[in-house]
Order: structure tokens, then C-alpha cells, then sequence
DNA sequence: CCATGACCCTGTAAGC
DNA sequence: TGCTTACAGGGTCATG
């Protein structure tokens, strides 16, 4: 989610007021095909805004429709602006610059628009394809599928200990298991839960209904756990994200989030925490890897 | 209700 | 060096 804000954040100044005047779709598919005339329904419309819901950026266009777009694992947008391509020199409204450098393999749409900051081009690329986009009317958003069923935002202040606690109470799965879910947390991802685990200090295989008073009140840690997960979420938008393989920002530079793991990815490596010389261990949950310090992430 | 595994697809890095 | 395998930030569905 920070990466997919991260994006947000680099787009918005550029597309938000833009006139779409050209769209160039290279396949037909990502994950799942492109919606039916795709490149016609874009064309000609104004995005009004670009916002984010979970991991899904949203861009709501001048005819009550909304473009949702999903990374994936390795989608990206790149911005190409004419003013600061060298060569574009007398490119034309609608006509296509080729970016220069990087191979174009794995562009698979291509968006020429007329914006605040003046013209440009938006390439979208995904080398995986595990992203996709759909267009959807602006009405009963919320109700959309994707949508219905997610969680609160780890940012803001949905995400409270109460809120937990009522979520949480009853469930025996596993604390990082019940944390992933998208439908509790709306966009918090891997990477996220694996740091607030250990900078909370609580196991990833405790139940989760151990953070939860009989009453059904949070208890000191879920508290604690509530506060940590907002902070590395914030911290992380801060930096840009982190860049392991494939996030790139939309100026192509990499967030550096990746430098401040304490356990992820750090499997054999020592513990961080201070005093403890003990090894993050790795270990799998719900087909994932989650990282942690047995010692210092307690149950 | 819960856990696991498979699937979508490609690229990278580690291991032999 | 070259081949093979494991693994990757996610979302959804089927199965036990």
C-alpha cells in the first residue's frame, strides 16, 4: 500500500485536470482482459482526481466512471513529460514519444495526455501481469466487489484498538494471518505486517484473540500494536515505499523503505533488536513468509 | 470458521 | 558457464 500511494502521489500532479487524447493498449490482457473498448472509453475523458482505496488506485473521469487500477506485484506508471524529454522536440498532440532507454517489452498501455503540468506521456508497465484495471461507474463504489468487503485503511482513524478488538475477538487463526486479512485491514500487505510485528514486540503465530480483553476491550498490546502499525505505514509513505524487484516510482527512482527492515528479508541475519543476538527466523503462513525474532516477538 | 495450496505470469538469484 | 529450482510485494477460489 505504500508503494501503490507512493504512485498516487506521483501521478496526481500530473493527471489530475488532464485530458486523455490518446490511448494505446498493446495486449489485451493483464491478469484478467481489458474491459470491452477500453481505449475508446478512456479517450477524450478528464480525470478529475486520482485516489486509493486498499492497494487499488482510482481514477474518476469526467463521465461518472472510474478507472480502478491494480499493480500487482510489478506494475508501474512512468511519467514521460515533453517539456523534459530532449528528444520529443516537435512531438505532436496525440502522437506517441518512445521513451527513451528501457525497453518497451513489457509497456502495455500507453496514454497520451494534456495536463496541468502540460503534455505528456503515462506508460503503464507490468512485466508479471499480475495487475489489472476496470472501469466501473462512480456510483455505489463502496458496494463495487472489490470494494464491499475491505477493511478500514491502516491510515487514518478507522483503524482504532476498539476496532481491533471487535475484529479480532473469538479468532484463533494466526495474529499475521488475521492482520493480512484485507478484510479487517484494507491494503496492509507483507512487507508492513511482518515490521509492525516485531517493532511491537508480539509472536506472528499467537492467536489473534489474545489481544482481546473477555469483555471484548483491546489489551495494553493491542494498543500498542494499533500505534506501531499506523507508524510504519507512515513511515513508509515517507520514504517513498520500499523497492525490492519491482516497485518504481512514476520519475523511475526507487523508494528506500527497503533500507529500514528490521526482519524482513533478513532471514539468518541477527536480530536488530537491542541486546538480542538472536537469528530472524522465517517461517510460512498462508503461503507466505512471514520474518520475525523468537526471541524478542513474544506471545 | 480456519488453514492450506493452487493459480495467474515473468524475472531474478541461488544452487548444483 | 549453463541448467534447474525456489521464490517474489497480491487476490481469489477450491478443498479438507
Amino acid at each position: 500500500m505504500p508503494e501503490v500511494e507512493t504512485v498516487r502521489r506521483g501521478l496526481a500532479p500530473v493527471l489530475e485536470g488532464a485530458q486523455i487524447n490518446a490511448v494505446e493498449q498493446r495486449r489485451p490482457d493483464l491478469r484478467f482482459p481489458f474491459p470491452t473498448d477500453f481505449a475508446s472509453r478512456l479517450t477524450g475523458r478528464r480525470v478529475l482526481r486520482l485516489g486509493r482505496r486498499a492497494k487499488y488506485l482510482l481514477f474518476t473521469l469526467d463521465d461518472d466512471t472510474v478507472l480502478i487500477s491494480h499493480l500487482g506485484m510489478s506494475g508501474s506508471f512512468r511519467i514521460l513529460l515533453d517539456s523534459e524529454d530532449d528528444e520529443a522536440g516537435g512531438t505532436m498532440p496525440g502522437a506517441f514519444a518512445q521513451p527513451r532507454g528501457k525497453s518497451s517489452l513489457h509497456d502495455h498501455l500507453v496514454l497520451r495526455i494534456e495536463g496541468p503540468l502540460g503534455p505528456a506521456t503515462i506508460t503503464y508497465n507490468d512485466p508479471r501481469r499480475f495487475g489489472f484495471m476496470e472501469l466501473t461507474c462512480v456510483d455505489g463504489l463502496d458496494a463495487h466487489p472489490r470494494f464491499a468487503s475491505l477493511g478500514v485503511e491502516p491510515t487514518g482513524n478507522e483503524l482504532s484498538a476498539p476496532y481491533l478488538a471487535q475484529r479480532l475477538a473469538g479468532k484463533s487463526s494466526p495474529l499475521k494471518t488475521a492482520l493480512m486479512d484485507q478484510s479487517i485491514i484494507a491494503g496492509l500487505g507483507n512487507i508492513y505486517v511482518c515490521e509492525a510485528l516485531w517493532r511491537a514486540g508480539l509472536s506472528p503465530t499467537a492467536p489473534a484473540k489474545r489481544l482481546v480483553r473477555k469483555a471484548g476491550r483491546p489489551t495494553a498490546r493491542l494498543e500498542t500494536l494499533t500505534a506501531t502499525i499506523r507508524a510504519v505505514i507512515h513511515e513508509a509513505i515517507a520514504a517513498g515505499g520500499s523497492s525490492l524487484r519491482d516497485h518504481i516510482r512514476t520519475d523511475g527512482s526507487l523508494g528506500y523503505f527497503q533500507h529500514r527492515f528490521s526482519v524482513y528479508g533478513r532471514e539468518g541475519e541477527p536480530c536488530a533488536g537491542a541486546g538480542c543476538n538472536n537469528t530472524v527466523r522465517r517461517i510460512s503462513q498462508a503461503g507466505r513468509s512471514t520474518f520475525y525474532c523468537p526471541r524478542c516477538q513474544k506471545h
